[in-house]
DNA sequence: TCAAAAGTGTTAAAAATACACCCATGG
DNA sequence: CCATGGGTGTATTTTTAACACTTTTGA
């Protein structure tokens, strides 16, 4: 074995990197027309003060995703959100007190659960429009802008842009939401025929209430037909 | 600082999980339609005489993609070859001594590295035809199903199908490829109108030699003139 | 009655698919 | 002269893209 505990002490034959998870956490903010990122405002060395990504050490029995959703829910008050692995960070610089892997994840959340963070908090966590995002700690911002490109990549494949909308949505918040992070203008009409084609929402009975135009029918993402549909051999394209 | 050197022992406050590169070596078998997988037999416990993906430990001052770099070259003798991030594998339990990360690789090789490998080989590496492999050490299992099913994916959409090909081939054997790695029979006609209405291969003046048959002629992939075209925003897709 | 966004179909262009024969070479 | 794989074009179907007006609602 090559462990060996000593106190609060562990020893180690060989150096090993330190090893953490850092979170990218991606909203839309569909009046507006752009994407925020959740950061934290670092509060030790290296890089106090300076915003980063929630993120941090894993513990040793810790599952990586386990890890990610910990710090999560301990720095941002944030669960149960879509989340996947994006890339680990191991350049041996990118830290400049000693060698520190990170497992990057990529998080979406809906405006819902976005709104209670920025409301209840009195903590350093904040919502950045990602235009405005300032320099970042460590390479947080390489993992953000993967983070980005990962979401563009797949947005039109899977059907993660509903972890960006609430559960009850119009057709043109779908579409702002797509036009938004594909950074394109869409047909309305054509935009209609294709995602309802794929007979994955479904209509709801309520519309919208007290605007000041004509009211829009609210659809759900039916996430068990998906599966249903997906063993059959279907594939999501937008 | 958490660390302190004491004699050839390294010491920190916490535990820290070990962390490992493994790779997944993919190679393509023209002739026989079939995709293989580098193997090496392992020497130690645990599963000692079980065969594994080539890995082992990252040192500390090293880079992530190095360090695969450098147990692929010590354990198989390749170098130089198509390698990228595949996903990091962090079960608690992935390792029965100890918790132990491994950011796995997923690397793709020509034929003519192939058998020069195939032919040196005193040691304890072979390839093995993807159906026919046996159960492997570890997760090593799930990696290499993760490999596979990623160039699957990332062959239609990026040009990394000539990374299993020699630098010069007929336009059957780059068919042939694409039939093995999506599992699916392509039409010649179309298949060849296609790829060559991209402008990414060069056709060249050789022929193939001896072939009992009308000799196939022979291309090569333009890489310089793929970065061109992706700088103007051409989308690679087959 | 105005402003503002919701909702709805058709036509033309482009892309994908299906398909069969002649050619060159070595044995 | 035969067996083997190389090489080539067209017609049909499917998919994508472009496009404009009527409806509903609250102010």
């Amino acid at each position: 074995m090559d462990t060996k505990t000593d106190g609060e002490r562990f020893t180690y034959r060989h150096p090993r990197p330190a090893l953490t998870v850092d979170c990218a956490v991606l909203g839309a903010d569909l009046e507006r027309g752009r994407l925020e990122v959740l950061l934290v405002r670092r509060k030790l060395e290296p890089h106090a003060g300076r915003w980063a990504l929630p993120g941090g050490f894993v513990d040793v029995g810790e599952d990586l995703e386990a890890a990610a959703r910990r710090e999560l829910e301990e720095e941002t008050g944030l669960g149960r959100i879509f989340l996947e692995q994006l890339y680990t960070f191991g350049a041996p610089d990118r830290d400049p007190r000693e060698r520190v892997v990170s497992v990057a994840y990529f998080a979406l959340v809906k405006p819902g659960d976005h709104r209670i963070r920025a409301a209840s908090d009195a903590s350093d966590a904040a919502w950045f429009a990602v235009p405005e995002v300032p320099e970042l700690a460590f390479d947080h911002g390489r993992i953000l802008a993967m983070a980005l490109e990962r979401l563009k990549g797949k947005v039109r494949y899977q059907p993660i842009g509903f972890e960006l909308l609430p559960p009850r949505f119009t057709l043109t918040q779908l579409q702002r939401l797509y036009e938004i992070v594909l950074e394109t203008p869409l047909d309305k009409r054509n935009f209609r025929k294709r995602i309802l084609a794929m007979e994955l929402l479904e209509e709801l009975d309520e519309v919208e209430q007290d605007v000041a135009h004509r009211a829009a029918r609210f659809y759900r993402f039916d996430g068990r037909r998906y599966r249903q549909l997906q063993r059959r051999g279907f594939h999501f394209e937008m």
